[in-house]
DNA sequence: GTTTATGCAAAGGCTTTGCATTTCA
DNA sequence: TGAAATGCAAAGCCTTTGCATAAAC
């Protein structure tokens, strides 16, 4: 649950995005947006759907998808591909930098922060000119208790 | 295109892998392996297809998604979703390890090594307890060319 | 001779699209 | 009022699955 500060903040940044797109100012949107900053954690667009149908809020899954198209462009949220079909999100804002653990055994996902990705970023960025927008770290593997187990990775290890 | 000497030894420890796992020796398994081996770079199960199919090798798409699960298996292919629908493939085996950059505006990957990132690794392991088998790290942005053209993102950004 | 793999086509699942309706500006 | 967004359902696309046929072992 994000702070209310944040969740103002985040409006705002929207607002401000759709006004200067040229983009309509919807209560589905809004909505949305509410709901994503309401929770930690990763997401799918199904499990969004059935959260705010759950609130007696309803949205179509299309709209759901343009307006993530929507976030993702102004930054509110980041979009991975952990290796499940379905895309997952998760909010960008009030949220600390951070990358990924994914299990292959057990698929759960955790997270991590190590500064020494900023110093990367930068590297690269000098040495190439490639300008980084932000980045994605997955470390593949097993979790402790998986390892413990000694279970053997379950699916295929990827993505 | 793949020295010899790495083609050979690919081949062998696929032969070892299917034997361990009581996997049959077909002649479209090794078929795929060298096709594999014998392209650098990125490629989908779309051009897998029809660069086999050029070559007057008929193998059904069914075959090349099985071949492939087996060949991340034993950790000679390496899978990634870089943001666009289809999966992208490479050769794990006898290729420097690297990451990727992914041009928001051109679609462009490119790659780059670092090795601090061994370090972050480790140190996730040792703090976590988390077994690390393999990365990922991607990063987004503009590549230089796009940079220079002053393009805004042609899609929104997001893995 | 069994059992596993291949190939084809159909089914499946996530995502996108088309179009009528609604609604923001 | 006019243009853009929503919602629904249908279509698309990549991937998986089922089943008959072929081929390892």
């Amino acid at each position: 649950m994000a702070p209310t500060e944040t969740k103002d903040n985040v409006k705002r940044l929207f607002s401000e995005y759709l006004e200067r797109h040229g983009h309509r100012k919807t209560p589905e949107r809004f909505a949305i947006l509410t709901e994503v900053y309401d929770h930690e954690g990763h997401f799918d667009i199904e499990r969004l759907y059935a959260r705010m149908k759950g609130k007696n809020y309803r949205v179509s899954r299309a709209t759901l998808y343009n307006t993530m198209d929507l976030l993702l462009e102004c930054d509110l949220v980041r979009k991975h591909r952990f290796g499940q079909a379905q895309a997952q999100f998760e909010k960008a804002h009030s949220y600390k930098q951070h990358d990924h653990l994914i299990c292959t055994s057990c698929e759960r996902v955790t997270e991590f922060c190590d500064p020494r990705i900023q110093s990367i970023r930068a590297t690269v960025s000098e040495v190439t000119g490639f300008r980084v927008h932000h980045h994605a770290l997955h470390l593949y593997g097993q979790c402790r208790e998986c390892a413990e187990k000694n279970q053997t990775p379950s699916r295929p290890i990827g993505t």
